[in-house]
DNA sequence: GATATAGTTGAATGGTCATTCAAATCAAGA
DNA sequence: TCTTGATTTGAATGACCATTCAACTATATC
């Protein structure tokens, strides 16, 4: 009946992702975005509709991924705040000066600081996934503190923010680039900082 | 002998940054740039010899001010971490939803995340500034333990980026659009950080 | 092997980009 | 008033931007 897709959806999409984090939407021009994806203008618009649509999934294809890391990371300890301090710590050390990684900073907080007054759309996308993120941390600082491991006066609302801000600053902070050393010792330091909101046994 | 200049080069230089800060450095056409600085092309090329020599005279400008108005607000207060708790909570209060500003967060970290792997020069003319600011901030802290605001055990190296992530954060987060209710708690949060560094006396 | 159909191709489109420069404009000295 | 030279103007430039689409290619069924 038909010719077969020379192209994986998926794969493309991932490839997309790369470019994107590293570059920016601004950043990435159709031709470099041709030559990351190996397909020609028609196959990319018949694939994905428009450079926004395709920036659109691969900002949401990264923030799946982002979530479903962060996920799997807590899952590993039996504290909640161990996870979310060993979190910090290995983010410090993923987004070090020789990470493979696209870019150091957060693909979602460079979308944010670039699309914000230029590209209403795409901030409001950042801006629902950052919103999403911070209501996962304080869904994880809620168990937490049912749990008894955060003091009774700890705001797991304000705590959420706190935590969010700490992580996406760690990571403009790496796209400074800092030594891994220094990036480390930011993470510990950022990581205390949940320690005195911490119940003591 | 000769005519005399239409504009004032530093009222100009203004204007661009509140461009340049509000759209960013691929955000922001000539055709915007010409019709903030009320100057047709030839006149900015003459004063400014290229978008990119006015980007980066207007990140220096912004770099510079946003120095001044730190050191002010340090020179007001007697006791040097008093005056940084202080510091961050004018900060979680200006760069609130009705703020007048270009934008909520910080223009150096804005031009770091867009032009690191696209624009080198920017990006190193950012970074600068940012390892500029960090010693800065060292400098304050090195000065506090000297006083005897800060514990023997403190790094002040680490602090400083310490410290610095959370000025770079709190702005970010603003850009989120964050209450102002919800940026002042998340600029108490991050002061009270520097309260387990502190003397208790 | 003919046909139908889904997928790919790349030249062409019209718009916008940063930049240039010859001509016009203005003010002060001669 | 005329000359001189700094300054402004805005149309013109060529490059690159995202996007389109008619022609072409490959596969599967009959």
């Amino acid at each position: 009946m038909a010719r077969h897709a020379r192209y994986d959806r998926k794969v493309a999409l991932e490839k997309a992702v790369g470019l994107f984090w590293e570059k920016g939407y601004h950043g990435s021009s159709m031709k470099q975005i041709e030559h990351a994806l190996d397909m020609r203008p028609g196959s990319i618009y018949a694939t994905f509709g428009s450079k926004d649509r395709l920036f659109s999934e691969a900002l949401a294809s990264y923030a799946e991924r982002g979530g479903r890391e962060m996920a799997a990371h807590l899952e590993q300890y039996d504290s909640i705040v161990d996870g979310l301090q060993d979190y910090l710590h290995t983010m410090a050390t993923s987004c070090g000066p020789d990470t493979e990684a696209p870019s150091r900073a957060c693909m979602i907080v460079k979308t944010l600081l670039e699309s914000s007054n230029t590209h209403s759309e795409l901030a409001a996308q950042a801006n629902s996934i950052l919103a999403a993120i911070e209501h996962a941390l304080k869904a994880a600082l809620d168990q937490a503190k049912d749990r008894g491991e955060l003091i009774a006066t700890a705001d797991c609302s304000r705590l959420a923010r706190l935590l969010q801000a700490q992580i996406m600053a760690l990571r403009a902070m790496a796209e400074r680039g800092l030594t891994s050393e220094q990036l480390q010792a930011l993470g510990d330091d950022m990581a205390a900082i949940l320690n005195g909101y911490r119940t003591h046994h």
